[in-house]
DNA sequence: AGTACGTCCTGATCGC
DNA sequence: TGCGATCAGGACGTAC
């Protein structure tokens, strides 16, 4: 499930927990192909003692910057993969079968890492650049502008759907968002990124911070009135999922395909 | 370089 | 109700 929207939300979720300013005390990894870098048992020892400063997102990626006793400066990456999330809770509470690593802290309570699908990712280095894709501006921050957009699509034949999925393009973009920004801006995932219009590229620049955006705010709605317990994945997204659902907007049917293998829904009226 | 495909995994859901 | 088949929202390595 995580996109940006997801990643931001369980970003917000730690910051509202309380986790910066909390010590790791204990790594206990229970899938270790999870961990990229380092080995294992490096990676336990580097991560004790840690201080938690801060919580941040990079697309998709959380980053919890750690300090230790000797002021030394490391970096918690975690990545949620297809089915991750993320939570901070009494080491008492009942376990979720499907969490795979749990990270205690000095406050009796642990960062838990729940990952059914075992695609999660998790990196402890001193430097993020070392393991982080070249990923774009963050679509929320400003930085992606419909100037920025186009010249990444510039000269690209591959369908639009398809570099949207691409975190040096769009970070934080995943499946879902994608086929709801096209909705939004009326572009057929199917079209050659090469044959957009100026104008087309403009809407599309705009459709992706407005979807990203209201998601943000229906989690953000959702963290307020649930709070400790986090909110469930909610529907983000305005366009139906459905093969011969009605469109929202023009009521014909939706039509269902595949564009690089990703199960892809539009309207082939109103996204042409 | 750009594009397309297979692969890593298991839980949830679908169809008979 | 039970059970096998299919599907899932990510990303990377490989091959053309």
């Amino acid at each position: 499930m995580p996109e940006l929207p997801e990643v931001e939300n369980a970003r917000r979720c730690l910051i509202k927990a309380e986790l910066p300013g909390r010590a790791f005390t204990k790594a206990d990894i229970g899938w270790a192909k999870s961990v990229k870098t380092p080995d294992l048992e490096e990676f336990a020892l580097g991560l004790r003692g840690g201080v938690v400063q801060d919580v941040h997102r990079r697309g998709k990626y959380i980053l919890l910057p750690l300090v230790n006793g000797e002021s030394e400066t490391r970096t918690l990456i975690l990545h949620l993969g297809m089915s991750g999330g993320l939570s901070v809770q009494p080491r008492t509470n009942p376990m979720h079968p499907l969490v795979r690593h749990t990270f205690s802290l000095d406050d009796g309570r642990e960062l838990r890492f729940e990952d059914g699908r075992k695609f999660g990712k998790i990196w402890l280095v001193s430097d993020p650049s070392e393991v982080l894709p070249p990923l774009s501006p963050d679509p929320l921050e400003g930085g992606l502008t419909p100037q920025v957009l186009a010249k990444s699509l510039e000269g690209r034949n591959a369908p639009i759907k398809a570099l949207l999925l691409e975190q040096s393009i769009v970070a934080g973009m995943g499946n879902l968002y994608a086929d709801e920004s096209l909705f939004l801006a009326g572009i057929n995932p199917t079209r050659s990124a090469a044959g957009l219009t100026g104008e087309e590229i403009d809407r599309l620049q705009q459709s992706i911070v407005n979807a990203l955006t209201a998601s943000i705010e229906k989690y953000e709605t959702a963290r307020d009135e649930s709070w400790p317990d986090p909110p469930r994945a909610l529907t983000g997204w305005t366009h139906p999922r459905t093969e011969g659902a009605p469109c929202p907007r023009c009521n014909g049917p939706f039509t269902g395909t595949r564009v690089r293998g990703r199960g892809t829904y539009y309207c082939p009226k109103c996204q042409g």
